[in-house]
Formats: structure tokens, sequence, C-alpha cells
DNA sequence: AATACGGGGCC
DNA sequence: GGCCCAGTATT
């Protein structure tokens, strides 16, 4: 990769009506900038770039890059994914969080086999049909993968064009964000898309940052509205504060004589859906409750330290409980929901990190 | 239009 | 401890 000059941008040229440079300049930072040694560029698939777009919904990119690396080790491509059985695509996700990602991308693997011959389609309908790809991912997928003249608008674009263009309001709303995608495709260049795409993600993840951006260095500070305004720091704007409920819950620790740990898995709807975790419960009372109706042995629970865990929409407090010697009710034993894991095969399965640290690895 | 959906990084 | 992140689906 290029070294950095010391010298400031050359200035460009308008290359179009309505461009006043935008995309020419983040495309020249880029090739001395941008990251060019990621792992889903190399090779440039339409399934890695499908797949890491995916994974780094809400997710920065030092998070993805060992599960991307695992992932496609054990699915190589779009065949193999959609090949695989379920709770083995979801134990190579465990940890990663929002596992509806998971789901809907191996649901989408296994519709481009039956709809699109084993492929992903080239085509801004057929991604957006398939689930977990919206407009953004289906843009980035078109214009990384093939070079397509389509637009992002994730977060990165949404705080480089909120303060380039000045824009007020939390980009969260509808007619906020719908200003963005005006201005997001107002500024797309008719070549190097795949580099562009690249050029605004890395450009809002290490130079346009959230926090003491670097506008110094920046190529476009001769024109950005927030910085002339001195308003970085107040765009984009915030989203509206609000009051983040809290709730706590009883896990069972259960253990067999022979030490194996009793999992079940979570419902299809709601945190951690089909994940297998802990038997849960609202309170002691329930969990008491809970482990007659499925359990036979000495109730003697024996309280471990509260876990606390923070989701984006609630606080939750787990309280687990360990349970030693304790067998299941010989009815209960065929229940598909729940099964003994020894120690050893825990790593294999798909649980929630926070009962991960309590089960340990 | 508002909410559900994880987990970690960063100040 | 709060805010945000390479968003999408559901209601």
């Amino acid at each position: 990769m290029p070294r950095a000059r010391r010298t400031a941008p050359a200035a460009v040229p308008p290359a179009a009506a309505g461009d006043d440079g935008f995309a020419a300049r983040l495309l020249a930072w880029f090739d001395r900038h941008g990251r060019h040694d990621l792992p889903w560029q190399h090779p440039r698939t339409p399934y890695r770039v499908w797949l890491s777009e995916v994974m780094l919904q809400q997710t920065q990119v030092a998070t993805v890059i060992p599960y991307f690396e695992r992932f496609v080790r054990a699915f190589p491509d779009l065949p193999a994914l959609a090949a695989a059985p379920a709770d083995a695509v979801m134990a190579h996700w465990a940890g990663l969080g929002y596992y509806s990602r998971a789901r809907n991308l191996h649901a989408a693997a296994r519709l481009c086999v039956e709809r699109h011959g084993g492929e992903l389609p080239r085509d801004l309908e057929a991604l957006t049909a398939l689930p977990g790809i919206g407009r953004s991912t289906a843009g980035a997928i078109l214009a990384q993968a093939w070079g397509d003249r389509f637009p992002i608008l994730d977060g990165n674009v949404k705080r480089v064009l909120a303060r380039y263009h000045g824009v007020e309001g939390w980009p969260g709303l509808p007619a906020v964000e719908k200003r963005l995608w005006a201005l997001a495709e107002s500024h797309l260049p008719h070549a190097r898309l795949a580099d562009y795409t690249q050029a605004q993600m890395d450009f809002g993840a290490t130079l346009c940052t959230r926090a003491q951006p670097a506008c110094v260095l920046c190529p476009l500070n001769d024109a950005c509205v927030a910085l002339g305004a001195g308003r970085t720091g107040e765009l984009p704007a915030p989203r509206p504060a609000r009051v983040l409920p809290e709730r706590s819950a009883v896990v069972l620790l259960a253990e067999d004589a022979e030490g194996r740990l009793l999992l079940q898995r979570r419902p299809p709807t709601g945190v951690w859906a089909t994940l297998w975790s802990l038997p849960e419960a609202e309170d002691e009372a329930a969990a008491r409750a809970w482990f007659r109706r499925h359990l036979q042995g000495r109730w003697a629970p024996e309280p471990l330290p509260e876990l606390p865990h923070a989701f984006s929409h609630y606080r939750l407090r787990l309280r687990p409980l360990r349970l030693r010697r304790v067998a299941p009710r010989p009815a209960a034993g065929d229940n598909p929901d729940l099964r003994w894991v020894a120690r050893a095969e825990l790593h294999a399965l798909a649980l929630p990190a926070p009962i991960r640290k309590l089960t340990g690895p």
C-alpha cells in the first residue's frame, strides 16, 4: 500500500454536473489510506462480500474478522452454506449477536439454490427479496462484488453525509434517512464503484469517526458544512435518549452425576431465538417448579454470582443457580428442546455470550 | 413510525 | 454507564 504523503490533496475538478469532487477525493484518499487487506477482499467473491456485509451489520470490523475466518472455513461457498444444518450455522455465529442475521443468511443461501442456481443474483430487487438483505446491503454487494453503480447508506455514510452537508435531525428518522439516500445517490461516481464503496466505509470508520474526527487530514475539509460551522461534534444528531427497562431471570446450571450440563433450546422468537441456553425462569419459585416438572434429585440450589448483561433495548440480570447430581424425569427424556451435554462438547454449540461465560468454553 | 434484535468498543 | 456501530424485519 502506498505511503501517506505530506502534501495536501490536489484539487479535483468536478467530474459531472452536481458533483463537487466528493467521490474523486474519497477515492484518492482511499488509494493512500484505505484498507486493502481485509479478509473478504481476497478473494472478493459475491458470497464472501455478502457474508462480510451481513456480519458487519451493526458490528465493527475487528469483531467480525475472526468470525468471518472461521465461518468461511466451515462454509467456503454458498452451496456449502445452504447444505449445512442450521445448528452448525448458528454455532459459528454464536457470540456475534443479532442471530436473526445467521438464520436469514442460511435461509437466503437455500433460496439462492432454489431460485438462482446456487449463486447470488446480480439484481437489486432479487437481492432485497432475500431475507437479511436490505437496500444498503444489496447496494454494497452489487458495488463490491460486481462494480455496479448502487449507493450504500450505513452508519459511516450517514455520519459522513450528515456532516459534509450539514444534515440536521437524527438519521434514524425516515425523513432524514430519505434525504441521506438522495445525497448518497448524488455523489455516486461512474467508475470504481467497488473501491468507492469501500472508501466510504474506511473513511467513516477511520477518519470521519464519531468522536474526534481527523478533520485536519480530511480530503473533504474545505467543503464540509459541519467543520465550517464548528459542529462536527453535533452532527449527526444523536438518537433520542430512552430509559432501558430492567429484567432479571434465574438460570439453572443443572449437572447430572457425570457432570454433564442440561441445556434448553430457546423458543423460535425473542432474544437468542433457537440458540441453546440454560433452563430459564422468572424467579426462584418458577425455577423450582420447572425443576420438579423436568428433573429428579434434591432441590438444593447453590446461588452463583449474578451476571449483568446489557442489550440494546433492556438490561438483564442473570441469577444462576447451580444444581448437582440431578437426573431427568423419565417422561421428560424425549423433549427435543432439552439435552445433556458434556463440558467438552459445549464449544460446538450455539450459546449466547453471557451463557457461554457461565458455562465456560 | 416505532420497536425488536447482541455484543463489544470507546469515551 | 451511556452511546454507537458496515441494518433489517416486524408490527
